[in-house]
DNA sequence: TATTTTTTTTAGATTTGCCTAAATTATAAT
DNA sequence: ATTATAATTTAGGCAAATCTAAAAAAAATA
């Protein structure tokens, strides 16, 4: 089977969405696709169609087996080139995500077998995500998020929640990049926000909102 | 100005076309393209209005110098990705033309300059043909068809003039490849067929057909 | 529980890129 | 110079993917 644009993107939408919350409602992918309640409505039933996913209407949506490995696929497209980007053209970990989600749409399977030999096997992308296999398998991350971090535990950056280039900017600014290193100082209750320290650098003070953004691993 | 993959691929068949024959027709076009004759019609409308190409109905078509600059581009990224995919993913040099034509619509132009640099600026592809750099500037190839040469002039193929699985696949079965080196031995005038010998090969004939398919230069 | 608000779906329209069938224009042949 | 043929365009339609406005269903609230 061959699918659209579009309809990958909604795949790969619908798993994003997923894996926080198994459910995932129409507005949910509206607001995640930047279209309208009624377009996600319309493309929902054509995926049902083509059997991808369980769909009720006014129950939300749930990929199912075919849909799932259709996305980790597209997933597996998505970050190959990512780290293609970033290994072999020097381009920036935050720039690539725009060009890799274009790349992500060309349907060769051998094109990405033989990248992935190119690449080393790469086990995750520049952002820290894993990268699957051609199966679908995928190393459990072991993301956490920044916010979920006790006062004086350590961790190095492993990834970010979103590629937004406004995220992107700020951690660039405050330094912050896949591979850092930092500890939780404070902990301040009013608002959720933390201190956190980096070699080298001033203590600094991150948002909650920031702080849910940027996934590490323990050391 | 952004232009769809339709578009696109209009723009790279006249630019194809008018090669060989500076005004191009809508039957031609279609034949190209695969498409009815009234959908050409329709697409040559649409890009006279986004003033591609000079077109006056009934009377043909040809790219204005804004046209001409979309096509070199275009060409360029089909060629740098198939040199990438021959000489880094070591594809066969028959077998990367379609997934080129997907590539070459990923619209980022900083990703085909640093691709460019990776490949250390290349000069043609792997078919032989040559690659425009950004300003559209190509070498001249020296490309001669087979079918133009005399009794014992001596050649290196250095492409192929389409990339029909057809051909490409009888060309790989004649053993007969980029960098291959013949000579011509005889011309039958009747149909125009040929003779040819390889190092270590039996002497061989071609139709007319596929020898105006090989292009060489002369040694 | 009845009512209001929010979410979702339906209905009808639009754009792109294609199609078929019919009409028109250009070209070739008598 | 007419007529026949071939090439091209016009007219009208269709599918994909989107939209807006209105209707329907579900969830929240009084």
């Amino acid at each position: 089977m061959n699918f659209s644009i579009a309809e990958e993107n909604y795949i790969k939408a619908i798993w994003r969405l997923q894996q926080t919350d198994s459910n995932v409602t129409t507005n949910e992918l509206s607001a995640e696709l930047q279209t309208k309640p009624a377009s996600v409505t319309d493309m929902l039933k054509r995926l049902k169609e083509k059997k991808l996913l369980h769909y009720e209407p006014y129950y939300g949506v749930k990929l199912n087996a075919e849909g799932k490995k259709l996305a980790l696929n597209i997933v597996r497209r998505h970050r190959l080139w990512e780290f293609f980007l970033v290994e072999k053209l020097k381009f920036e970990w935050d720039a690539v995500h725009a060009i890799a989600e274009e790349l992500e749409h060309v349907s060769s399977n051998e094109l990405i077998e033989r990248l992935d030999h190119f690449l080393g096997h790469p086990k995750a992308d520049p952002h820290g995500d894993p990268i699957p296999d051609s199966s679908g398998r995928m190393e459990s991350s072991n993301h956490f998020s920044l916010h979920q971090l006790k006062e004086q535990q350590q961790a190095i950056v492993t990834g970010v929640g979103d590629q937004s280039s406004g995220l992107l900017e700020m951690l660039r600014q405050k330094k912050i990049g896949i591979g850092t290193k930092l500890e939780i100082k404070q902990r301040f209750l009013f608002d959720s926000s933390l201190e956190i320290k980096m070699r080298n650098q001033p203590l600094i003070t991150l948002s909650e909102q920031l702080a849910k953004n940027i996934f590490v691993t323990l050391i």
